[in-house]
DNA sequence: CGTAGACTTGACGGCACTCAAACAAGGTGG
DNA sequence: CCACCTTGTTTGAGTGCCGTCAAGTCTACG
């Protein structure tokens, strides 16, 4: 982990950093100059870490909140027996352990699946947002039941969907959600993650996530090489998924 | 459903009913005056429910949300080939739609799973609290995310335990869950739900629900008779189902 | 060119599913 | 008061998805 010597947040760099989350905010409710300032004014730093790294840990008690600016991450938990199951998966501009704010101490860790760029937020400042600005307050509760909403959607999967169907939704959701950070395309996107984190992902041994992938190539529902995902036939891949974006949340209307 | 025609909200009757509630934020936080007369002014109404009936419906846009005050019900959605999966399932004193005023649409249906009687959140009055009480926000903020905790932990519980411990963490999940809202002890409380209902919530077929139910019957860690539910070897079963309560959050400190 | 990590393939086994039927208990109506 | 029905629980037999173990291939990289 490294730390950024300067906040550098005058002018267009925070705010070019910071697209795929005011993106990722604006698809749901207009968010006005006050309240962007005051998002851009909260961060205290930047700092990048390594593939690999955790960027917070089971057990601790963080006193800052960390947005993702670019790469992936995913909560995790590892059980008794060495297993590693993940609870979400990451993108740019999710703001990953917003909800270490109110809850304190961590009961999961999150890990940087590929090299990541994050700002932090100090637990101090989102505590005077929360007194000071009440409309962001609740966009920020918000974003944390968007996450919460996708793991409901991950339950639903994990326990009624086979394998192959999982992984379909697995692959939509990502697609809509890295279009929505402007990283990408509904059906064609960067995904730097190997099988095992798939199969991590889906709760599957990654011996078995490999063939549900072939499976799902063969159908010609899904190419991924050299980390580049596409969906030759999203409209397949979705019903093969059962995927319906509702969950997602993504009617902007007042909040 | 049937409405009372009064509100009742005067002395003891509105407080005694919100008792689990009360607890459920007391063991995290502490709960001022007028916090507390905020919660029991913003009731519009009691309402019933009887077994089997929908709380909310999946694609709502509910204008209210509904507190349970006593009974059983569980969140869920059907799949595709029929089957139902639970994301939760709530007990008295849990704010089971809160999350419905920030996220405004509902991805998830809500049923009650024994007669449930529950107070009424109109969402103005809710807004009006995001607006005047900043830590009282901070609190409901804090409950949606104890709920979004729950979620969690049952992903991991899904993708990385057998069947048999998952129902065992289910088991010591409810008994502090009840507890806490002082229904019921860790190891002995009423569950007056079917093998069918458990099957929904672990994911699991309702014959392999039962035979894990045996299993954990012969394995002396559980009997479930007549509604009734007690854990002779909490430990073992604690330990069988791999049950931390850090996913619970039960420390009490200023959020 | 050797090594490490990721991906792929095959054989085999077990957990959990399906289908099917029997049993138990409570409620209802004749 | 008992036959009957409904709902929930239990048991058995057979199947299949997915896990484990093990080995082999491919690619990147030093």
């Amino acid at each position: 982990m490294q730390r950024l010597g300067e906040k550098e947040n005058t002018g267009e760099r925070v705010d070019s950093r910071l697209g795929p989350f005011f993106r990722r905010i604006e698809v749901r409710d207009d968010l006005g100059q006050a309240e962007r300032q005051a998002l851009i004014d909260a961060i205290s730093a930047f700092e990048q870490f390594g593939a690999g790294a955790d960027l917070v840990r089971e057990g601790k008690r963080p006193t800052r909140c960390t947005l993702l600016v670019s790469g992936f991450a995913a909560r995790y938990r590892v059980v008794a027996n060495g297993e590693r199951q993940f609870a979400s998966i990451h993108v740019p501009g999710d703001f990953i352990d917003l909800h270490s704010f109110p809850l304190k101490e961590m009961d999961h860790s999150i890990v940087a699946l590929t090299p990541c760029e994050v700002a932090i937020y100090p637990h101090e400042t989102i505590k005077l947002i929360t007194e000071k600005y009440t409309h962001l307050t609740r966009l920020l509760w918000l974003l944390t039941l968007l996450d919460s909403a996708l793991q409901r959607q991950w339950i639903f999967c994990m326990g009624r969907l086979s394998a192959e169907a999982r992984a379909a939704h697995l692959f939509c959701e990502l697609g809509v959600r890295l279009a929505i950070a402007g990283v990408g395309f509904q059906d064609d996107y960067r995904l730097p993650l190997t099988q095992q984190d798939l199969a991590d992902a889906l709760g599957l041994s990654s011996v078995h996530s490999n063939r549900v992938i072939q499976s799902l190539r063969k159908k010609g529902l899904l190419t991924w090489q050299m980390n580049r995902v596409t969906l030759p036939n999203l409209a397949a891949a979705k019903s093969l998924g059962e995927f319906d974006e509702r969950y997602l949340h993504l009617l902007k209307e007042p909040r």
